[in-house]
RNA sequence: GGCGGCAUAGCCAAGUGGUAAGGCAGGGGUCUGCAAAACCCCGACCCCCGGUUCAAAUCCGGGUGCCGCCUCCA
């Protein structure tokens, strides 16, 4: 059994050996997106993250259970709905569909169960009279309430002062709350909500009660991991500890994971502020792969700043990666090199890779033994350190297969690397206005030159083609261009 | 104001007690008809001031700067 991962664990400001409650199976729920807009690129990098952290603990052998809600019954939603005039469970439905989408270009992998708030009524109506029947919670008026005075460990997840929480506290309009404090569990429907029949009378969920009723019916009442931007973690979590463990008695769940921000010029993005920049808007420019490796190359807690800068970095590391690969296979032939010695130790870099991950999932750390697994692949490829070439297919086959494992682990490289090197740089001539049939005649005009060794014309054609921001490789089998316009 | 986080080469970014991963950009090489790609080499005393220690980027105290949450928000 190789040591435990480390996880840093919002609930105790520490990282701690992660021990699932039940040895060998993980249950971890991931607070999903409010269906009333299609996702931004901030709410990617979080669902990013957390698709890599399941895929990592899928890939150290636990067996996880994996739900991420879909929030589609919500005060924002209603709002969207008349702005639009359209019906609220049809928008929701519809952005529902459109995250669906959005979630299939960037290789998120499917959670096991992706639970919405209108299914789970029931569930949900069930969870509010058992917290009246143990009498943390109140009724007023066809709303109900939960009574945080009534849950002594409030505000202990988010470390909050609670006087001072109830000092800025402020009652709105139209809600009968006991004290500021306490939060709405069932919300009496207004004329033209979406609502449904509860002993309270017709009436919708609040936002925090879904996320415990669902999490329970699906995963029990001791979550493993709980999963969300750092900005639910108050109040939003910390109304879901107190509602749950109010209900069960039973601590709510043992690692809780919060997500840093993305930065969008310097500033955070969010909705709210209309510094939004789309998750498919995103996916135009640039490759969704390479996006997945820009959400990796800093540690998922900590603030990433969104830049085009950043973004051509993580595409041209993808396009280096992709590059290796080609040339590898190529190398390979896909042929069985069989069993035997290998070069060197190219198993270290899969255990820096599982150190890194192994260690609150640095995915930084990561991405870094990957990188070194091309540069090792390349130098045997390019200039083998030693003449035998059985042993050197040998030492590239193994390094093909880390590669893959890990790859598949960070959802990157899944791609044929012809196939993605070609549709790079289609996207590339297409950003930089290239005429892809002139640049095939210019090649076809220099390839006539250098058989006739008439060189000067090659050159001058090569800097003919430099000039529209292409570049050309001679290879063995025949020349290969692509767009690089001058930096 | 309260709580939390961050400050590492031109830029992005790992590393949390023993003299600094990786990527981009830059310089020098190898290779190449010329190139490109690839590979190799070169580059930081880790925000400032104190302290603990044989030893600190890494721990403690203070300062400065930036960011987030405290209201819907991934």
């Amino acid at each position: 059994m190789p040591a435990p991962i480390q996880i840093y664990n919002t609930l105790t400001g520490q990282k701690e050996p992660f021990q699932p409650l039940v040895p060998g199976e993980v249950r971890i729920y991931v607070c999903g997106p409010t269906v009333y807009s299609y996702v931004h690129i901030g709410n990617a990098r979080t669902f990013t993250s957390f698709d890599v952290i399941v895929r990592y603990l899928r890939y150290r052998g636990y067996r996880v259970h994996y739900v991420r809600n879909f929030t589609d019954v919500d005060d924002k939603i209603i709002k969207a709905a008349q702005d639009s005039g359209e019906d609220p469970i049809q928008l929701a439905a519809r952005f529902v569909d459109a995250f669906a989408e959005d979630a299939r270009a960037l290789r998120l992998i499917e959670p096991d169960v992706s639970p919405r708030v209108s299914d789970h009524i029931p569930d949900i109506v069930a969870f509010i009279a058992k917290l009246l029947e143990r009498g943390v919670a109140y009724e007023s008026q066809g709303d109900v309430y939960f009574a945080v005075s009534k849950y002594p460990a409030y505000a202990r997840l988010s470390r909050r002062n609670l006087d001072e929480l109830r000092a800025g506290e402020r009652v709105q309009p139209g809600e009968q709350k006991r004290e500021p404090l306490d939060f709405a569990l069932w919300k009496a429907a207004k004329p033209g909500e979406p609502a449904w029949d509860s002993p309270w009378g017709r009436g919708r969920p609040g936002w925090h009660i879904e996320c415990s009723a669902m999490s329970m019916r699906y995963l029990g009442e001791t979550l493993d991991i709980h999963g969300g931007g750092m900005d639910l973690l108050f109040p939003h979590h910390e109304n879901e500890v107190a509602q749950s463990e109010a209900a069960t008695g039973k601590p709510f769940c043992r690692y809780w994971m919060h997500c840093g921000f993305l930065d969008l010029e310097g500033a955070k993005m969010s909705k709210s502020l209309g510094n939004v920049v789309r998750l498919r808007d995103a996916l135009q420019r640039v490759d969704p792969e390479a996006l997945r490796c820009f959400f990796l190359s800093t540690h998922y807690r900590s603030p990433l700043a969104f830049s085009d800068k950043s973004l051509a970095d993580a595409e041209l590391r993808m396009e280096y990666f992709y590059e290796t690969l080609r040339r590898v296979d190529e190398r390979l032939g896909g042929q069985d090199v069989g069993p035997g010695p290998v070069h060197g130790q190219p198993e270290r870099f899969l255990a820096e890779f599982e150190a890194a991950m192994d260690d609150d999932f640095n995915f930084a750390g990561a991405l870094g033994s990957l990188s070194g697994m091309f540069a090792a692949m390349n130098e045997l490829v390019e200039r083998p350190p030693v003449r035998d070439r059985a042993l050197v297919g040998r030492t590239l086959a193994q390094l093909r297969r880390q590669v893959r494992a890990v790859a598949s682990v960070l959802g990157l490289l899944e791609d044929d690397p012809a196939a993605w090197l070609l549709r790079r740089r289609e996207r590339a001539a297409r950003a930089h206005g290239i005429d892809v049939a002139r640049v095939e005649q210019l090649l076809g005009q220099r390839q006539a030159a250098r058989a006739a060794k008439d060189f000067a014309t090659a050159d001058r054609l090569r800097e003919e083609l430099r000039a529209l921001g292409v570049s050309v490789m001679d290879t063995p089998q025949g020349p290969v261009w692509k767009v690089s316009p001058p930096r």
